[in-house]
DNA sequence: GCCTATTTGTTCGTATGTATC
DNA sequence: CGATACATACGAACAAATAGG
């Protein structure tokens, strides 16, 4: 019915600009969901009060960002999530990346020595308030920002490692001068939040979108903590599947 | 510094209750996460421009609400999450419940054939377009909502299945009825996105709210997809956990 | 297969404001 | 100042693909 965003009178840009941006918003905000369909072109002109062809200029541009499909006689639709990572002891997010013929980069956006807080900290095996190298890192998928990890490395040990990791633009790589040649995964814990408001810049995201959370404890080949993690990524560009049948079984050790 | 909500003069109920309203939508939505330290009393005293009795009384609410969790000396903490619920090829949430001594029970809202979608078609080995059984479930938690699940059964297979899952409280059991003795896993997607706007009244949540959503393939012990469900849980009650040590290796058929 | 309604794709034309030479 | 080029926006009409009966 009514309802729809006003265009503001005097505000900056174009219409046809104005509009991606707020069906751009409308997506990265989960509020209009991957596999939904859009309104008619007409009927977005309508509600918009513009005339078609500026609605479907901005729904190109959408286009090229594939952040939706267009079906010729059907509709248009939000695109499906691009990566589907599924979860399993060894899997990275960019080896599930390259498997799919992308791209997954780091870049490293904050270091810090902090106090391990419980959380951490019992992650780890150590005590609260121990020092741990805090390594933040967003992460590019061809190049556009999809999350960020904050990861936590126990320190006497790996102190330095955050230079190794941005040399290197891999942690594997930068485990191995460790001596540390397999990273295994222990446990995953999903939930998800709003967006905080340091991360919204990095993201791209609207205040107030939501975010899938991951707290991830990751050990070595003996089963030693190496490191912990708490990423935060954007639902529309990541998932994270359980393939129960494709699940490797454990054989062997660990805790 | 400025910034925090201010409370509207004229408004609906006591100054307490608007403050626990405020702090509860926080909550909520995840701006303050679990395990993140409130403020002190004195300062939210002051931010909200009220006496800190007033403060103290939203918080015991919260508290008794078991949102909150209140440390002498040391400061107010969003509680953690209660149910972390371990995904297996067998879990239900319901035994993570039982298992920590609570009660997940459920309560149809909605039932309606429908014709499967491209997804759910793909779930159910079916043609999309056929019919399936669509039942939405809400997830009480010690009486409070806690998600909704919409499960989706092919359709001439089990039929009425709906009426059995009402009179026992429990899918598990009406797919006894059908010959079904074993619910098993196949697959989860998990995801986030906002609320929708169906959903807000049934979750309890602010307009925006992040909802964790789950897509979950199911089958019988021959293989044969029994089910596919969509879920959207608040993310303040319940978490998902990748357990890889404890994940049942798989013996035999599937696939 | 046919007919119809819906929806996107394409091509005209017109008008307006702004920057540039 | 005028002439020109460009981006923006609206309007109308028709073509092409899709879905449903």
């Amino acid at each position: 019915m009514a309802g729809d965003a006003v265009l503001a009178g005097a505000q900056r840009g174009p219409l046809w600009r104005q509009i991606r941006q707020i069906l751009e918003r409308r997506i990265l905000t989960g509020e209009l969901a991957p596999g939904d369909q859009l309104p008619t072109e007409a009927e977005l002109a309508e509600r918009f009060g513009v005339n078609r062809h500026t609605v479907r200029r901005a729904i190109n541009q959408l286009r090229e960002r594939s952040l939706l499909r267009v079906e010729q006689g059907r509709g248009t639709f939000v695109r499906e999530r691009t990566l589907g990572h599924k979860l399993t002891r060894r899997a990275t997010l960019s080896g599930t990346a390259k498997a799919l013929g992308r791209q997954l980069a780091r870049r490293t956006v904050a270091v810090e020595v902090v106090k391990a807080d419980r959380t951490i900290a019992a992650a780890l095996q150590i005590s609260a308030g121990e020092p741990v190298l805090q390594v933040d890192m967003l992460r590019l998928l061809d190049e556009t920002p999809v999350g960020i990890a904050s990861n936590y490395f126990p320190l006497p040990r790996f102190s330095g490692i955050d230079r190794l990791i941005a040399k290197h633009g891999s942690v594997a790589r930068a485990f191995e001068a460790y001596g540390v040649n397999d990273i295994i995964h222990r446990q995953t814990r999903i939930g998800a939040r709003a967006v905080s408001r340091a991360d919204v810049p990095l993201l791209g995201l609207a205040r107030g979108s939501p975010v899938i959370v991951l707290f991830s404890v990751n050990v070595d080949s003996a089963g030693n903590p190496i490191e912990a993690g708490r990423s935060r990524y954007a639902p529309h560009w990541v998932e994270f599947v359980i393939d129960y049948d494709t699940l490797q079984p454990v054989f062997g050790r660990s805790g």
